[in-house]
RNA sequence: GCCCGUGUGGCGCAGCGGUAGCGCACAGUCUUGGUAAGACUGGGGUCAUGGGUUCAAUUCCCAUCACGGGCUCCA
């Protein structure tokens, strides 16, 4: 077969991603090794390395890594050519079959084509399309990361394997930088920031999934919602307020009750059972709450669109292995708004969801995120709820809204919601992951749900569109991100302090205290540290707590109404007259400026 | 929910079958110091919770809870 031919089948590895895909086969073989009984499913390159999933006779722990590992190594060394060759479907049929090996036979029995790809390096023999590296020294330098459990298929209903990921690289010198790469990350992974910072506090005291804020973070918080408040106004949103409780039956009208069942929070009262429909639970989403704010008044189509915004704290019950930190939690703040709009004014309601998002973005400086544009899948329109010219007309007005902005965005086909196509902004944490954040969603069905209405020019009811829509999802993940995105040093207008004043020694804490009254008339946060400590102590301290400006005052300072301004970039401005500073920072704030 | 790991003073960590230490933080005393850690002294832990094994458990075993990593970038 002709190599043309051979990539062409194959998976479309880069050089390096075929590397680390051969080191994840010698990987399986040195498993091979330890484990004679070991069954194999899949070993595929990753972004940053491989993994491969095993059934084996006892689980791994992360000790049988150094042992995997020095196995590896010697079969790398070993120089062993990747030998491939191409089988009848029967023929690997049966002897995997032999071999005990039920996924390999599995992913035989999914495959159309009358041949099959086997790969064989030294001892070990694996179906496989390739591509692979000529041979075993090809390979660069390899660490094994961790140990993982993983589900055949990614099906919790199927067996879990046990799933090794490792990472190659061409260098050593490229190996210990991605090392030091992933250390930096764990550097501003918000959950150890939260705690250096005395933002938030996750406790054993609570449940899990519910943090607190301390009172620095709660100025965060604050300024985060004020900002997003203050912009969502400017686009012509409202916003209102509906508490924390919802009864059953509200929740069986929109249906989320037989979905979302599991996920809410039942709130008991004496003998009533959770199910009635007068029973109260814990508000896990806001829609009907809007909608039933929306119904509770007569609409014209002169008033659309309605848009109500609110900040609300909802609860919902994540599975206990999904929890982390503050990028998902029971207790959650949602920026969530719902527009009540005519049909006809789609497209201009979503042009103005997207500039709102993107502003908000674009503030808060972040780029590194990806669009997704959720579309139904037309080949199961059973599973969608809404005729076909309304669904092409609202993915159509979507994409429209983005194409407008030369935004670029990436079609998933299938992950629309039912009730509608969606839009979602998946951002990126310190360690890689994404996370949805903010999201702009089409409902055809809650407004049908409810029964909503509007009076047209006709005089006659008329059903509206519902968008549902989040900046920035919640509040706490949004903050996770931040905290990650800015390090902990947030800007200006962002952080919950923003000086520290400075006395050298004991006599200046009178003038420091007449700097502070200076500033906080000036709508400036900032602090005195009077402790015993030495300048320099407190200078580190505040440092350390990423504080943007840091304040020392002594006696030059005291005489002339002044202070000497030191940036947490290292940068000392020196001695400048109080007036000035307080003209900078207030500059700074208005403009919700990145500058120090 | 499932697999693996972890749980020792506020935080970061040692330790070990014979009831616990270090650093930071905190408190007190001395020091009053010009841009990233001044010195000394001191207080503070039922070693996550519940059960079991043992003469003896923080240490070994089990359960529970919490936290961390992972759970469809696909032969």
């Amino acid at each position: 077969m002709s190599v043309e031919a051979e990539l062409q089948e194959s998976v479309n590895y880069t050089p390096i991603q075929r590397m680390r895909h051969s080191a994840a086969h010698v990987m399986a073989e040195a498993v091979q090794e330890m484990f004679p009984d070991a069954k194999f499913a899949i070993g595929p390159a990753i972004e940053d390395g491989f993994y491969y999933d095993f059934d084996l006779p006892r689980p791994l722990t992360p000790e049988d890594l150094p042992e995997i590992e020095q196995r590896m190594r010697r079969i790398i060394a070993g120089k062993h050519p990747f030998m491939r060759s191409r089988w009848p479907r029967e023929q690997a049929l049966e002897y995997f079959r032999n071999k005990g090996q039920d996924y390999k036979v599995e992913i035989i029995e999914n495959l159309p084509d009358d041949e099959v790809g086997i790969y064989q390096q030294n001892n070990f023999l694996d179906l496989c399309r390739g591509p692979h590296v000529e041979n075993t020294e090809q390979i660069g330098p390899i660490k094994l990361m961790r140990v993982a459990g993983a589900y055949w298929r990614g099906d919790e209903h199927r067996p879990m394997l046990q799933r090794l990921y490792g990472t190659a690289w061409d260098t050593q010198e490229e190996l210990d930088q991605y090392l030091w790469r992933l250390e930096e990350a764990q550097k501003r992974d918000h959950r150890k920031l939260g705690r250096e910072l005395k933002l938030f506090v996750l406790s054993d005291e609570l449940p899990a999934g519910v943090p607190m804020f301390l009172p620095r973070g709660e100025m965060l918080r604050h300024l985060m919602e004020s900002y997003v408040r203050e912009t969502q106004e400017k686009y012509g949103y409202q916003h209102v307020w509906t508490g924390h409780l919802g009864k059953v039956h509200l929740y069986k009208t929109s249906k989320h009750w037989f979905t979302y069942r599991e996920n809410m929070f039942p709130v008991m009262q004496g003998e009533q059972e959770a199910s009635d429909d007068d029973a109260y639970v814990l508000k896990p989403m806001n829609c009907p709450h809007h909608i039933t704010l929306y119904k509770s008044q007569m609409h014209s189509y002169r008033e659309l669109p309605v848009r109500y915004a609110e900040f609300a704290t909802l609860y919902r019950y994540e599975k206990a292995g999904t929890l982390t930190g503050l990028a998902r939690v029971r207790s959650l703040t949602q920026d969530d708004a719902h527009v009540f709009l005519r049909p006809d004014q789609i497209q201009e309601e979503f042009d103005r969801a997207v500039n709102l998002t993107l502003e908000v973005f674009e503030t808060y400086g972040l780029n590194d995120y990806g669009i997704h544009l959720s579309l139904r899948d037309p080949n199961k329109k059973e599973e969608y709820v809404g005729s076909d010219e309304v669904w092409e007309m609202a993915e159509g007005s979507l994409r429209n809204a983005l194409n407008n902005r030369g935004i670029q965005y990436q079609e998933v086909i299938g992950e629309a919601a039912f009730y509608g196509p969606k839009m979602d902004f998946m951002v990126r944490d310190a360690l890689g992951r994404e996370w949805q954040c903010s999201t702009i969603q089409l409902d055809f069905v809650q407004p049908e749900n409810f029964g909503l209405e509007y009076i047209g020019e006709d005089g006659q009811a008329h059903r509206p569109v519902m968008i549902h829509r989040a900046v920035t999802g919640s509040t706490e993940r949004f903050m996770a991100m931040l905290i990650e995105h800015y390090a902990g040093a947030f800007p200006v207008w962002l952080s919950p302090v923003q000086a520290m004043v400075i006395p050298i020694a004991d006599r200046h804490i009178e003038y420091a205290n007449q700097v502070l009254e200076t500033l906080k008339a000036a709508g400036i946060r900032a602090e005195v540290d009077a402790r015993g400590e030495r300048m320099n102590a407190k200078v580190r301290d505040a440092q350390l707590q990423k504080i943007p400006y840091m304040l020392v005052v002594g006696d030059k300072e005291a005489a002339a109404n002044a202070v000497a301004v030191r940036l947490r970039t290292n940068e000392n401005l020196g001695p400048m007259p109080l007036a000035d500073f307080v003209e900078r920072v207030t500059e700074r704030t208005r403009t919700r400026s990145q500058e120090l």
